[in-house]
Order: structure tokens, then C-alpha cells, then sequence
DNA sequence: CGAGAGTACTATAAAGTACTCTCGGTGCATTATT
């Protein structure tokens, strides 16, 4: 049996599959080839399966390194619903026991998610380094590139633990990175340009239409979304960016829409976050009002529309967003609406999380402690002095990072101001290939209003060309 | 930086003004206490 028949065999037989989805046979066969792949495949495009085959194609363990510990579960659980009992996660939710028992019978493991920050842990480390790795798969990647250098620093040890490891077969997955992304994301990597292989679909998702506002004030805005949630039908979430507000604006839309709203984010505790998670699947709620800690790892496929009541902090982060939007392929709608001035909160949290230069200097002097500049704050600083980075080194470091996400954030800002040719403007930020498909040009059919699920009353319009898609949404938002 | 909440002031009293204060995202792991 050639390559491609063992490949098409595990297929069948472990995924009761015919064919392959659009990468994923590219990606595996360089893998078997021993080559480290980058895979930008959109949000549903199956990048699991790639890493889920190379278990069954070779010998020894794949490592899969995944940034939350929902993740690490939903996909433990996907293994076991597979029949597939030679899984595990190691986590903190293990305790010390159990633990130390797994780390020293890694190799009965087929499979093995793990965290960067328990994998940077001494003892973990050498267990590992220790076993065979069939792959080591990075999922999420440019999580690397947005995490590491401010938020969770042990992201950027993640090419020092590859190469600990013996340059085992890297496999980068992620489903948004513009094209300087992906060539910084394969160069920190101790590893030749040409033993990489890159397969990069293109970040456009055709069936989402995008549609910016500015508005004047607050009060427009508010009235503005709740027009829009009123009348889109169908699951959708709200994007917010502080706590506060995404509760508040919950508990206004549940009074003036009547639909099932809650608030999502990060102050919520493990287990109300879960229930959330479940309703919404379960069509519970229709809309989630969230800040950015909704969304990785949200598998539902028929969301029908995205509204940003706040700017995402970049562009990157934006795609992900709205990409969450209509994975079942049928028509779904990304708002923007946008405040002038609302760009400060962001600039604001990117201030904020990074350290001030006299703050640097007073903790490195220890005249201040940890809690005095915000232990989330000194926990970095601790992480750059473990590498022994001097003051000054971190001072420019941080002066860097500061602009290099201002800069980011100015695209974000500018692609809120613009009126018209989103798709293009977006495909251009992350190099790919403009394109004339969109929205009015996929065709009346693909855009069905009924298969949309729009307001009924618009249904009647169904047999319009699927240009005056813009005009009739005008009317929907008045 | 600035929105929004809270407070003080004015002085027929009430509601308006001006001011101060607080708060604003994403998560891993781990430790020492009630």
C-alpha cells in the first residue's frame, strides 16, 4: 500500500470518511515526508483531523499544545466519542499524583494536549524529551505572536521547547495570519526555510457579508444594535470590550428584544462559562453579548451574524471574530458599528498590560513590589529576567511591542472608517488574492432569504437580484 | 483617554453645574491561607 492508499484507508476506517477536505492530504503527506508544516485552514475546516491522522499513519506520541483547557477537554471528548481511549490532557486539573504517573507512561499515549506553560515546566519537559513524538502540533498558532510577548510569555519559549525536544515534526495550525504572520511565525522556528511546507487557504469567507456604520453617539449605537438584534434571526454574538458593558448591554437587549441574551467574559466563573457555552449550542440563547474570552474553541456552525459594538484590537482578531460566523456556509452578516473615539479603550488595554518605563526600573530596583505595578505586569517582567534581559532591553522591548499593536490598531480603526469594498480591503491586509466575489456577486440563490432566516416581511423580496443586497439591508437597519 | 457614577455645592428650593473618582481584555499554573 502506497502513501496515499494507507492515507485514504485511515480515512475510512477512523473517520468513516470518502475524501479529504481541501488541505488536509497536502498536509499530512508533507508531514510523512518529514517536512513541518504551517496549515492556515478557516475556523471548521477540519485542522483536527490533520493532526488526529498522523496518530494512526506513524509510530510514537503527538503532542498537541492548545491554549485553553475547554479545548483540551472538547477534544479529549472527541477522541473517546471516536473510540479513541489512548488520549490525554495534561493539565493543572490533574493532581500531582496522577500526574507524575502520566509523565512516566507518556509513551502509552497515542495522543497528548497539553498547555505551553506546563510543557515549559522543567520536569514535564524532560519526560517529554524523553519519548518519541509522532508530531508536535502547535494549535492556535499565532497565539504565539499575539500571546507571547505580553500576555502569556511562555508562547515564546515554544520554538526552545521544539528544539529540546529534538526538532521533532512540527505541525503550526491556525486559522487567521496574514502572510508577514506566517513568515515570522515559521522563523522563529530553529528549522530550515526549506524544509517547511505551507498550505494557506485564503482567509475569505464569501458567505459573510460585511457591513460597516459610523454613528455619531453612544445613543445611536445602542439604538443601532438593538434594531439589528431585533430583526436578524438566528444565533449571533456581540462583541464588547469591557466586562461591564457586555452585561449591561445583555440585560438591555433581553428588555427591548425580548430574545435570549447573556453576558459572556472573562469574570465568570468555570461553571457559569460552561452553561453558556451549552445554551447557546442548544439554541438556549440566541445571542451572546461577549468580550473577546468568547469564542476559541465555539463549534457551533449555524451563528448568522457577528455585531462589533467595540473595535476588535486588530485585524487578526477581527477575522477571527466574524469567522465564527456561518460555518455551515449559508449567508451570515458581520456589523461593525463604530463611535469615533472608540478606538481609546483599546488603546487604553494595550497601555495598560504593558509595563511603564519607570514602573520597569522601580520593580527591577525593587522599590516597588509586584502588587504595586499589578502582578500580571510583574509576572512578565519575572518571565524577560529569567531570560536575562536588562532594563534597558526591556524598556525598548516594550516601547516595540506598544507600536507594533498601535499599529495594528490603526488598521482595525481605519478599516471601521471605511464605507464600502470591506472584502477587499481585508484580503489586501492579509495578501491575498483580491477578489471580485462577494456577497451581491455569489448569486440571488446562495443568499436565499429564507435559507438567511431574514425578517419575513423582507421575504417577500427574495427574488431581487442579489445587488440590491446592500439596499435592502439599508432598510433593515433603519 | 474618557465615560459614567458619585459628591459637593448653591442657598427660597430644586435641579443643574462642576468637580473627583473609578474603571476599562485575553489564561495558564501555583501557593499559602481561612
Amino acid at each position: 500500500m502506497n502513501k496515499h492508499e494507507k492515507m485514504h484507508a485511515v480515512l475510512k476506517e477512523k473517520f468513516g470518511f470518502d475524501d479529504f477536505r481541501p488541505g488536509q492530504a497536502e498536509i499530512i503527506s508533507a508531514l510523512l515526508e518529514n517536512k513541518n508544516a504551517l496549515g492556515m485552514l478557516p475556523t471548521g475546516g477540519g485542522k483536527s483531523l490533520i493532526y488526529q491522522m498522523m496518530g494512526y499513519l506513524r509510530p510514537g506520541t503527538v503532542v498537541i499544545v492548545t491554549p485553553l483547557l475547554s479545548l483540551m477537554q472538547d477534544q479529549v471528548s472527541r477522541f473517546n466519542y471516536m473510540g479513541e481511549k489512548s488520549v490525554i490532557a495534561l493539565s493543572s486539573l490533574m493532581d500531582a499524583q496522577e500526574k507524575y504517573s502520566v509523565l512516566h507512561h507518556l509513551n502509552n499515549y497515542r495522543f497528548v494536549l497539553i498547555s505551553p506553560e506546563m510543557l515549559n515546566q522543567e520536569a514535564v519537559l524532560k519526560a517529554f524529551a524523553n519519548i518519541n513524538i509522532n508530531t508536535f502540533v502547535i494549535d492556535e498558532a499565532h497565539t504565539i505572536l499575539s500571546w507571547g510577548p505580553d500576555f502569556r510569555p511562555d508562547y515564546l519559549d515554544l520554538p526552545l521547547i521544539h528544539e529540546q525536544l529534538g526538532f521533532p515534526p512540527l505541525l503550526l495550525l491556525t486559522a487567521t495570519a496574514t502572510k508577514a504572520m506566517q513568515a515570522d511565525l515559521m522563523q522563529r522556528f530553529n528549522v530550515p526555510m526549506e524544509q517547511w511546507y505551507v498550505y494557506a487557504q485564503s482567509v475569505d469567507r464569501p458567505n459573510i457579508y460585511l457591513h460597516n456604520e459610523v454613528l455619531d453617539t453612544n445613543a445611536d449605537k445602542d439604538d443601532r444594535l438593538t434594531t439589528l438584534v431585533k430583526q436578524i434571526p438566528g444565533a449571533g454574538i456581540v462583541y464588547v470590550s469591557s466586562r461591564k458593558l457586555a452585561n449591561t448591554l445583555a440585560e438591555q437587549l433581553k428588555q427591548t428584544t425580548g430574545r435570549h441574551v447573556a453576558a459572556y467574559h472573562g469574570g465568570l466563573d468555570n461553571v457559569a462559562r460552561y452553561r453558556l457555552q451549552q445554551q447557546f449550542m442548544q439554541n438556549d440563547l440566541d445571542v451572546i453579548v461577549a468580550t473577546s474570552a468568547f469564542g476559541m474553541g465555539i463549534d457551533k456552525d449555524d451563528i448568522r451574524f457577528i455585531i462589533h459594538y467595540h473595535l476588535s484590537q486588530d485585524l487578526a482578531s477581527y477575522m477571527q471574530e466574524i469567522g465564527r460566523a456561518g460555518r455551515d456556509n449559508q449567508a451570515a452578516l458581520a456589523v461593525l458599528l463604530y463611535v469615533p473615539g472608540d478606538e481609546r479603550i483599546q488603546y487604553h488595554l494595550l497601555d495598560a498590560s504593558l509595563p511603564t518605563d519607570t514602573m520597569l526600573a522601580q520593580y527591577m530596583d525593587k522599590q516597588i513590589d509586584a502588587a504595586s505595578i499589578g502582578v500580571e505586569r510583574a509576572r512578565l517582567i519575572d518571565y524577560y529576567i529569567a531570560k536575562h534581559l536588562g532594563l534597558e532591553q526591556m524598556q525598548s522591548l516594550f516601547k516595540e511591542r506598544r507600536i507594533v499593536r498601535s499599529q495594528a490598531l490603526q488598521s482595525m480603526v481605519n478599516y471601521a472608517r471605511q464605507p464600502e469594498d470591506l472584502r477587499n480591503y481585508l484580503l489586501q491586509y492579509f495578501d491575498d488574492a483580491p477578489t471580485s466575489l462577494d456577497f451581491e456577486s455569489v448569486g440571488p440563490a446562495a443568499f436565499n432569504l429564507n435559507v438567511v432566516g431574514l425578517p419575513a416581511q423582507l421575504a417577500a423580496k427574495n427574488s431581487l437580484p442579489a445587488q440590491h443586497w446592500p439596499d435592502i439591508l439599508k432598510q433593515l437597519f433603519k
